[in-house]
DNA sequence: GCCAAATAGGTGCATATACACTATATTTTT
DNA sequence: AAAAATATAGTGTATATGCACCTATTTGGC
């Protein structure tokens, strides 16, 4: 069955515990005995399932998943917004800012009206019931918020704000 | 509709600085040392959403996406195994994976078969042709960890190694 | 004014994610 | 040994994600 049992398993074959050669960081690696994946996309993504599951478990009593949530808040923040921008300020498809907005737009959260001077733009906006919900629900992100925080340490946290801003920023600027 | 249209939408809605200000809201008085700003849910997932899409268009020659790259990696590396420790050792819900197995399965890279003792218990294992895909599959995988060190420079990627294995290992030694 | 190019957005398709519930097999209890 | 409890995995449902392709509108030359 499985011929690769034989193989002493040696370490993971993207876990190469050397970055980049072009690049004399070895200083702070990680511990071999971790033995985790050595791919970056691997650990991020593995990362928001793990996080994201402690918010939409805290936010479930609003209805609300944590992705709903953070278009309620961007729309609360910004005002009426057509998909593009807005798709291009979360740094999200906009076809999947299109999907994502479709369960709060049957839940009658948010509206889609056509552009006042351009008829092939859909203007994004809170009703007065997406306020109310997202009001509602801020109280339950805090306290998922303030779980993280007393879980990983302000410091920490911090660190993965910056460090993610960071990255997100570097990323916008140079496209890979 | 959008009273708050008002407010300046500077860059992005969540590496703004504000979100929530009512501190009143804190059932579990949490002290404010431990407030931070901004989402953390929704900046993982934002840096999940854009690096994802770097290594899935990299990889896309393989006709794998980062995730079954992600599967395919565990199964080298640990043999069979069963739904729920492998599922364990993702940090993924049981029946994401077992979803995520079946178009592997179905592209007869991963075989499941029942568990020699229990029954109950389904091993996944990579069959030949995922091995063979998996190799051919590692070169893009380099490609875009290349890519990715070259952008964001390997010491800011080293630290987001460090510091989503060491979240990790927080939240899993005390679960939220 | 007309038409090609560019722009804004939606659909089809496939995968990714996870909670509630179900089905079956094993283990424990009586 | 039969019943109860537990363990293992799959299904139903719903959302999340994004590429390829499509439609409608606007714009830029002419």
């Amino acid at each position: 069955m499985n011929e690769s049992a034989t193989s002493r398993l040696r370490e993971t074959p993207t876990s190469n515990a050397r970055l980049p050669r072009h690049a004399a960081v070895d200083a702070a690696m990680v511990p071999e005995e971790l033995r985790v994946s050595g791919c970056t996309c691997a650990r991020v993504r593995r990362l928001a399932r793990r996080v994201t599951q402690i918010y939409d478990r805290v936010l479930a009593p609003s209805g609300l998943r944590v992705t709903q949530f953070s278009l309620l808040s961007a729309l609360a923040r910004s005002g009426a917004m057509a998909i593009g921008p807005l798709a291009i300020v979360l740094d999200m498809d906009r076809t999947t800012l299109t999907r994502n907005l479709k369960p709060l737009v049957h839940a009658r959260l948010v509206t889609l009206a056509p552009g006042k001077s351009d008829a092939r733009q859909r203007e994004a906006s809170l009703t007065r019931a997406g306020r109310v919900r997202y009001d509602g629900a801020k109280t339950l992100w805090r306290r998922a918020q303030d779980d993280l925080n007393r879980t990983l340490g302000a410091s920490r946290v911090a660190s993965l704000h910056q460090l993610s801003d960071a990255v997100l920023d570097a990323l916008n600027q140079k496209p890979v």
